[in-house]
DNA sequence: CTGATGACGGTGC
DNA sequence: GGCACCGCCATCA
């Protein structure tokens, strides 16, 4: 059910991160909570790149458990991309402008 | 079936 | 600029 949205996240390129808002916009189907409650069933070991997804203040959600968050900001420095001292990400810098238009087409996203 | 909850976001104060 | 409230809608109890 949530293959859309994973979909999605798959195509943000390494270096890049994306808002559960920009998702969920690109998605156009569901809300930003849909994004954030479709990782928040992923489980470990998902092909999708879930750390990529961060909150509109460029910052790393906690989740109930809160320690993962730790995990998240070092996948999301080894793939190049750096946090401020607040721990927050320049999305002016790093934020992803959105798949690619033919990906867009061929998975039937084209805006109406 | 009904009510509560949640990796969020936008608006109002 | 920071904080409180409301809306979003699939899942869970």
């Amino acid at each position: 059910m949530y293959e859309l949205i994973y979909a999605v996240i798959r195509q943000i390129p390494t270096g890049k991160v994306a808002t559960y808002g920009q998702i969920a916009n690109i998605v156009g189907d569901c809300s930003a909570r849909m994004v954030g409650y479709a990782l928040a069933i992923l489980k470990t070991g998902s092909d999708v790149p879930w750390q990529r997804v961060i909150n509109r203040e460029g910052k790393i959600s906690l989740r109930s458990n809160g320690t993962e968050s730790i995990l998240q900001r070092q996948l999301l420095e080894d793939e190049g991309i750096l946090f401020d001292g607040k721990g927050q990400v320049d999305l002016n810098k790093f934020g992803w402008s959105g798949p690619d238009l033919a990906w867009l087409v061929a998975n039937d996203f084209y805006p109406a």
